[in-house]
DNA sequence: CGATAATTGTTATGTCATATACCAATAACA
DNA sequence: TGTTATTGGTATATGACATAACAATTATCG
C-alpha cells in the first residue's frame, strides 16, 4: 500500500520560490501561461486545474513561510505542533501525542527526545501506568511556545490578508470538507 | 497516510481540570470514555486554526486518494504531472520540463529514466543543441495520458462534489494566493 | 488465578523525496 | 580566442516516513 510514497513533485524552492513572502506579485503562473507566452514559456494548463497540484504548491510555501518565519526559534512546523499539542494536553503518553499528530510512534521518539534535549518538554513517569511516559513542556518550553504561538498569529494575519476578506475562513472550511 | 482521520476539533476541556500527577480520585475517568481504547480526546484547536495545518492535511488527503486511484495505472502523481507536461510541451529539454515542476535536475534523471524503461517517454537527441534532449511522450506514453486524465477528471468531480458549488473553483482560486 | 493478548516506548532498518557539490561535454559570449 | 554558462548526469547527504521486532508492562478472559 503505497500510502506514502509518492513525490509531490509540485516547485519547493528555487526560482519559483524566491519571491519569499512579499505581497506584491506582478503576474501568476495562470496569467504568464495564458498572456501569449513567450517562446520559452511552458503551458501548464493542465497542471493548474488540479487541486491536488495547487494544494501541495501552496502546502509548500506556506511551509516554507513559516520555516523562515520559525528560523529565530529554531522550530520546524513539526516542533511546533508537538510543542501545542503538548501545551494544550499536559500529562499525555506519547502515543495519544503522536497518533493525534499522525505521527509514527518510532517516529516521534526522535521528536521528543530533541525536544528533550533542548528542556522543551519533558517524560514523567506515568503514576498509573510503568509503560508510558506523561509529557509536558517545561517552563522553557511554555515559553518558547507562547513566542511561536504569537509568531504564527502573525503569519495568519499576513495569510488573512492575502487571501482577503473572508478568505481565511473560507480556505479553511474547504480544506475541511477534503478530509 | 501522517494524518490521522477522525479529528473532531471539540476543542472543550480547555486543560483547566488536567490533573498532572496528583491521581487523588480514580483513574478511570481517563480510561473510561471509548471503549476502543481511546481516552478522551485531545484537545486539538490550536491546530485547527493553522491554515498551514490544513493545507497539509488536505494535500495529503488528496493525494492519497490519488495514488489510490492511479495505482491501476502506476503512476504517482509527480510521474502524471511529467507525463502532462511533457505532452503538452513536447520537444523541450530537460531543464525546462524539470523546472517547471519544480523538480532539481539531478533528481529528475531517474524520473525520466523509469519513464523511459516503462516506454512512456523518450529523450530525442536534440537538432540545434548536442547537450539537451527532447522529450516527448511516446504512444503508449500518450495513450497512458489519456487514461490518467480521465481518471484524474473524475477525481476532480468528486472533489467538487465534495467542495459544494462553486467549491472547487474558489478552493483553486484562494490557494492561487498563497503562492 | 494464570495464560494469552494488547499496549508502550524503543531500536533497527528500509524507502522515498529532495538538496547540494561536482563533472564532462557542449554552447554562448566578451 | 579564452572564459563563462548551460545541460545532463553522478554521487551523496538529509530528512520524512514506514515497518518489524522487542522487553517491559498491563489488560483480558477462560
Amino acid at each position: 500500500m503505497g500510502v506514502r510514497k509518492s513525490n509531490r513533485d509540485v516547485a519547493s524552492s528555487t526560482e519559483g520560490m524566491r519571491r519569499g513572502r512579499s505581497t506584491a506579485r506582478s503576474a501568476t503562473v495562470d496569467e504568464a501561461e495564458e498572456a501569449t507566452a513567450g517562446p520559452d514559456a511552458l503551458d501548464l494548463s493542465g497542471l493548474n486545474a488540479v487541486v491536488g497540484y495547487a494544494l501541495r504548491r501552496a502546502q509548500l510555501a506556506v511551509f516554507e513561510d513559516f520555516i523562515a518565519r520559525f528560523a529565530t526559534l529554531d522550530l520546524t512546523p513539526a516542533q511546533y505542533s508537538v510543542l501545542l499539542v503538548i501545551g494544550n494536553n499536559p500529562g499525555r503518553k506519547q502515543a495519544e501525542i503522536a497518533a493525534a499528530l499522525g505521527i509514527q510512534r518510532p517516529n516521534f521518539v526522535s521528536m521528543l527526545d530533541e525536544l528533550e534535549r533542548r528542556g522543551l518538554a519533558e517524560r514523567l513517569p506515568s503514576a498509573t501506568d510503568r509503560r508510558s511516559h506523561a509529557l509536558v513542556l517545561t517552563k522553557a518550553g511554555s515559553a518558547l511556545l507562547a513566542r511561536a504561538r504569537a509568531m504564527q498569529d502573525e503569519q495568519e494575519r499576513e495569510l488573512a490578508q492575502k487571501l482577503g476578506p473572508g478568505g481565511r475562513e473560507m480556505l479553511v472550511a474547504l480544506l475541511q470538507r477534503l478530509m
